[in-house]
DNA sequence: CTGTTAGCGCCTTCAC
DNA sequence: GTGAAGGCGCTAACAG
């Protein structure tokens, strides 16, 4: 015995019950602890009697296998990490759900890390990934980690499987699932146009981002379609929050000839939007016509109700989920799977 | 030796680099592991070039220590469990990254349980606490773990620190973080009979659950103190879901005598009300008023704005992290925080 | 201040 | 089908 052991970390009287330890069952059983392994491992390569005993004596003892032992052991954690850009942003939280919900399924817990914008978090994660504490991850936050600055020894480079959702990695060789957000701009902005609205504005995304180049892109591809002009002086910037929806409407109000109709890259964007037109005493859809993108919750329940994009959330969870799973099981998975999205038409864009 | 080892569980060529262990920087540093492990935990019990010797094997190697081995012996997971019962609430996420960077600038990892309503997904829950898998949880359900049917030998008693959040836990001796929820619908109820209202509607929350509890006594305490009766014909149920609120804005609107203020106990109903109330033709606040409670994001940018009460909801989080980190290393923490509400006046109230 | 040593609990080969 | 034994990588006692 080294340490005094157990208890008191609570200091509230701790009941210093130690856990059971598989030798515990295997004596209980009378088995050794390799039987007592394989009864749970590989059922089917122990006696029916000692297999019962075996689960008689875990029943009786409550034991539970300790998992850092299992994981020094087997090289496995059973844990899943997922990386996002922002915990705090709702258009996670139904994908997270998907997430959670599928690999729970499997057996695989789900560790959270918040990136923030913090590059010193990205690299603890990073280090925390190479260290072996989880399995594999999902990557929510469109890069690689770290990108290996190269040099310094050996980087502690991650080998474990990876999965990208919603921004593609474009260099990476890994599973990405993704919408078709080019494609969905342009159905967006195409479906304006086909009610009549020549002025067309633009509100983005983060620069360099590249779910907004795909859907700037989309954009232009629409207004070509529609035999309509580029024109720079519509395209008002944006990050996807509330805010940035906020200080878009604060430039439209401002100027003198407004476009009929603006798109905005995210519905928190038009929602933010729409609360600075109506501050202004401009209507919505009559003086002018707003439409998002995600189709979150509160899309429906606006008012007036978003027109929008609509994104499968939690299925794009789900997909991630299991593609990662997948991989983590020594299966192979498509290196890239779209799932549909679809133009969802509501109360805040009329017809010109 | 025994397994094949390493590599090869990523088809794509991984490289089979074996992760540097603490023997690999002891060799290069020419020192003993149990130097190289004092190095990192208490660098001032080092001589200055030992630990300098051993920083640079460190970098050279690319070393991070294994957690596993480190769990295994230390018995510190240096994790920390959120339970929450819904994780696509939009009320949770902010309170999530309160939680997740406090626990991150201590050191701590976060592993979110997303209960969904499932009573098997709590039993895996307790089961993974009971394993030793995290050193801590923080509890935003509402109860302990499975309330230990007892009986069963032992079922694995949970000794860990646990804290409470936001939703408090009645018999439990730990920490419990939270908002005066009674003083605040008091608060709310006061003032919209303040502007004259005497029908004044409650949509509830869940029946049973704590927070409904007290904010349903504080309504009752708030009419009492505004010498107007208690009428259970205004009480409609709710669950805190936009779904919920819409439900109750169809009741509401079917009547035909309507209260002229309607108290919901979430902004989520707030809105979803609003909602319905709009699509029969009324308007708020000119012939109904609501009020919410939290005060989300969407709050301030809804149509019209919300009047509600704001909850510190990242802070909660911090704070809650802040305790149960306490209680991780061994110090003190008070058994009840109470964090401050606001009541934020906006649009959607009026007075009659 | 530093090295030696003994496990933490489990899984898995190897031998029977 | 089963048991004995070694070791995954680390840290904490104990000597020095």
């Amino acid at each position: 015995m080294d340490e005094a052991g157990q208890g008191d970390r609570a200091e509230q009287g701790a009941i210093p019950i130690r856990a059971a330890r598989i030798q515990d069952v295997a004596k209980l059983a009378d088995v050794s602890t390799a039987t007592v392994s394989r009864a749970l491992a590989t059922p089917e390569r122990v006696s029916p009697e000692a297999r019962a005993r075996v689960l008689e004596a875990i029943a009786k003892t409550g034991y539970v296998p300790n998992p850092a032992a299992r994981t020094l052991r087997s090289q496995k954690t059973y844990m899943v990490l997922v990386v996002l850009p922002d915990l705090a942003n709702t258009f996670f939280s139904k994908i997270l759900r998907g997430i959670e919900e599928t690999l729970f399924e499997a057996g695989y817990g789900m560790i959270i890390s918040d990136l923030d914008g913090s590059p010193e978090k990205e690299a603890h994660f990073a280090a925390f990934t190479a260290a072996g504490r989880v399995d594999g991850a999902v990557l929510l936050n469109g890069h690689l980690f770290g990108q290996s600055r190269e040099g310094e020894g050996q980087p502690a480079r991650i080998t474990i499987p990876l999965v990208a959702l919603c921004e593609a990695i474009p260099g990476a060789d890994i599973p990405q699932i993704e919408i078709d957000n080019r494609a969905a701009a342009s159905r967006m902005t195409r479906h304006l146009a086909s009610l009549g609205h020549r002025r067309i504005a633009y509100v983005s995304g983060p620069a360099n981002n590249i779910l907004e180049r795909e859907r700037f892109q989309g954009f232009k591809d629409g207004l070509e379609a529609a035999g309509l002009p580029y024109d720079p002086a519509l395209i008002l910037p944006g990050d996807y929050t509330i805010e940035a929806g906020v200080r878009a409407g604060q430039d439209l109000v401002a100027r003198s000839t407004r476009p009929t109709a603006v798109f905005c890259t995210s519905d928190e964007m038009a929602i933010g939007l729409m609360r600075t037109l109506f501050s202004a005493g401009l209507r919505v859809p009559e003086d002018i016509s707003v439409a998002g993108f995600d189709d979150i919750e509160f899309a429906a329940v606006a008012e007036p109700s978003l027109t929008t994009i609509h994104q499968p959330r939690r299925e794009l969870g789900q997909a991630a989920a299991s593609a990662l799973i997948d991989l983590l099981q020594g299966r192979s998975s498509p290196k890239r799977i779209r799932l549909e999205t679809e133009l969802v038409i509501r109360d805040s864009v009329a017809p010109l």
